[in-house]
DNA sequence: AAGACTTAGATTGTACACAATCCTAGCTCT
DNA sequence: AGAGCTAGGATTGTGTACAATCTAAGTCTT
């Protein structure tokens, strides 16, 4: 599974983020440039390429003279995060459902099996990856790349507040509700999956513990220093 | 006006931005790296660590082997740009009219004091970068980092655009939108203000030339390599 | 024995050197 | 003279060496 020649740096940090979306790296935890670039295959200057491009997604936070870190975020970019989701996802969901191909449809369906399977099979890392990806993909459809790249941004770093702030950590997201965001794409009923959308985003944040007392640091250093 | 000791990468790119704001590097230009390297007087490693941010903003094109060059965005790209500033900004207007202080009401008037005096002085550079700072006081005064960097990349952007696809070079975007904005901010009256900024964003697409055909390409094998 | 200080190890920040690639100019050939 | 080709120069891509800084273990003092 590991790269033989060299990658590039942009390969490197989307790797990275699949790692996040999968949850087998997780906040907190250290990037080390000499770990990484030994996994690659790869030199220093090639990682630390890698991991300013992450830092500036949000997804790594560097602190100078001692490495990178997965970021942490806080319950209020936690909100923050989920907010901006709520702006953008619903509208680029209605643009969708104008331009949703029979391709794309299936496309979905697959992405939707998938997930069923990855739940299963007990992958839950694999299933909210492509939970993830639903989403993205729904992006791409709307066919706005500048849009696209926000809400890549914004379902990586939701992948860090799951981690973070997920009330049962067993039960993932049903996904019926993307079952039906399907149907109402298929019927190009834009109104209607904007609304679907809307109350799946919100659905979500329901799940999340975002009371305003963090008693889940993993230090007294960090609880003492960060907020 | 040079820096004498050596800046970080960050705040090189935080320098070109507020250029690419002034118009007074245009999309295209090229970005040497030891060019650039001489005028901050730091070596070629933290100039590539300040290019590739930029280039993660939109700001830059980075063409390997060949160098960075300032980007020029296509009229798809043009027109994806305002779609979500539209999105965004009036959103962001309404909360940030709720939150408002009266430091912050005091702030965006010196802001448009300040523009109206670049104008009179024929500084139009000046006032193009005032203009774009004022709506990113705006996010900053709604509290809500995540999509304040949304926008800050947005309006990054638009400067490109404007400088591509503006129809009278001379003539500004007269102030009196944000006049109004900032009385309907100071009133809280979020829903009156996010129409005003909806509004003012459609007249300035408006007041730009993004038909079909571009006629304006720098030289003819851009023409033709890059539709 | 507990706390503060010192020193050694490890990790990151930056510059530099070499390799790879591209652009340009000059040359040759038809 | 014009088109194609080749060699030189210049610029970028990457690894590595050295300096700066932080972390942690060990020692000394009270």
């Amino acid at each position: 599974m590991q790269a033989p020649s060299a990658p590039t740096a942009e390969k490197i940090a989307d790797h990275l983020t699949e790692a996040v979306h999968e949850h087998k790296v997780l906040p907190g935890m250290k990037l080390s440039e000499d770990e990484v670039g030994e996994i690659y295959n790869v030199g220093r200057t090639v990682v630390r390429q890698a991991l300013r491009r992450l830092a500036h997604d949000g997804l790594v936070t560097i602190e100078r003279n001692r490495g990178a870190f997965v970021a942490k975020p806080t319950i209020k970019e936690a909100r923050e995060v989920f907010e901006a989701r709520a702006l953008l996802e619903p509208r680029i969901t209605r643009a969708a459902a104008e331009r949703a191909t029979d391709a794309d449809i299936a496309l979905l369906h697959r992405h939707i099996d998938d997930e069923h399977a990855a739940v299963h099979a007990g992958n839950s890392g694999m299933a909210l990856k492509l939970s993830g990806q639903f989403h993205i993909e729904i992006a791409r459809i709307a066919d706005q790349k500048t849009i696209e790249t926000f809400i890549r941004q914004l379902i990586s770093r939701s992948s860090l507040v799951i981690a973070l702030y997920w009330r049962r950590r067993n039960a993932l997201c049903e996904s019926g509700a993307h079952h039906a965001l399907v149907d109402a794409l298929q019927a190009h009923d834009g109104e209607a999956a904007a609304e679907l959308m809307k109350e799946h985003l919100s659905d979500l944040v329901t799940q999340l513990d975002l009371r305003d007392q963090p008693e889940r640091f993993a230090s007294l250093k960090d609880a003492l220093i960060n907020p």
